[in-house]
DNA sequence: CGTGAAAATCTCAGAGA
DNA sequence: TCTCTGAGATTTTCACG
């Protein structure tokens, strides 16, 4: 089926989630199959959707965006004909890192990174408020930002 | 130095983070310079930091995770001796995909995905809730969650 | 799921701009 | 300092058992 995950599965999205460039034959060492076998599992993993993608982290730090801060926008009227808009105009800003579409009154999450305070309060006001639906914002700075590997199904 | 990005590393950057698995030969091709040249270009980027990992990026909803949220904590008194071990807690709960340690009366922001809202519901009570140092906590459900690739520096 | 061999890629030393 | 060429080493990939 398409969803059933044994060991070598989980074994393998946990190797790949540590370092996608794993070579094909350690990842099969690592997990205890011929290298033939460890190749049709990463394959039939992104096909049946388990894999989205193999990305490099970039470190916004070092590309001069140290300061990260997450933008709580409320929109009204939170109808589709303003809300799809808003979101391809946030997801095409240089600043944003990530965007969280949420319940309750903080509509939408922006991830942002950006070099400085300054750069911020600025683009805050002059590209962000300029625009009548969002009707309010609110800026939460990041002092440290941490991710995980992904785990199976839990509990 | 050790920040100067010229065009063909902005380009790397950008297609690597699409593609963290691109061949080295492919790459070169289409950033115009020799696989060689490539190869130590995407090295010169890991070893300056820019480049931080090679990861596979995994589908919470195929993993059988469909529900995510994000859970606003305030953790008092706010001492390193508290809040150390609490943001080890989280990263060590599979649930957890991210953690934000943020400005402002919520002091952590934790990324979840889980089954379902029992699930989560369970997990606060009986996980988080029980511990003392957390005195507040407000849980965000999510509808969608969209990155983007990130540029060089911006404006 | 594994074996084995062909094809493709990676990687480095050396040379050149 | 940065890049390219060329070729040997390594890996990827597939047909078949």
């Amino acid at each position: 089926m398409t969803a059933e995950l044994d060991s070598i599965d989980r074994k393998i999205l946990d190797l790949l989630q540590k370092d996608a460039r794993l070579p094909n034959k350690d990842l099969a060492e690592r997990v205890g199959v011929a290298p033939s076998t460890a190749l049709e599992r990463v394959r039939s993993l992104r096909r049946r959707g388990l894999i989205t993608a193999f990305r490099a982290e970039v470190d916004t730090q070092a590309l001069g965006r140290p300061l990260e801060a997450l933008l709580a926008l409320r929109v009204r009227p939170h109808t589709s004909q303003l809300v799809d808009p808003l979101r391809a105009f946030v997801l095409g800003l240089p600043e944003t890192i990530a965007l969280f579409h949420v319940a309750g009154p903080q509509d939408f999450l922006v991830h942002v990174a950006v070099p400085d305070a300054d750069h911020l309060h600025r683009m805050i006001l002059e590209r962000i408020l300029v625009r009548p639906e969002i009707v309010h914002l609110e800026t939460t700075l990041i002092f440290r930002t941490e991710r995980r590997t992904v785990q199976g199904p839990v509990g």
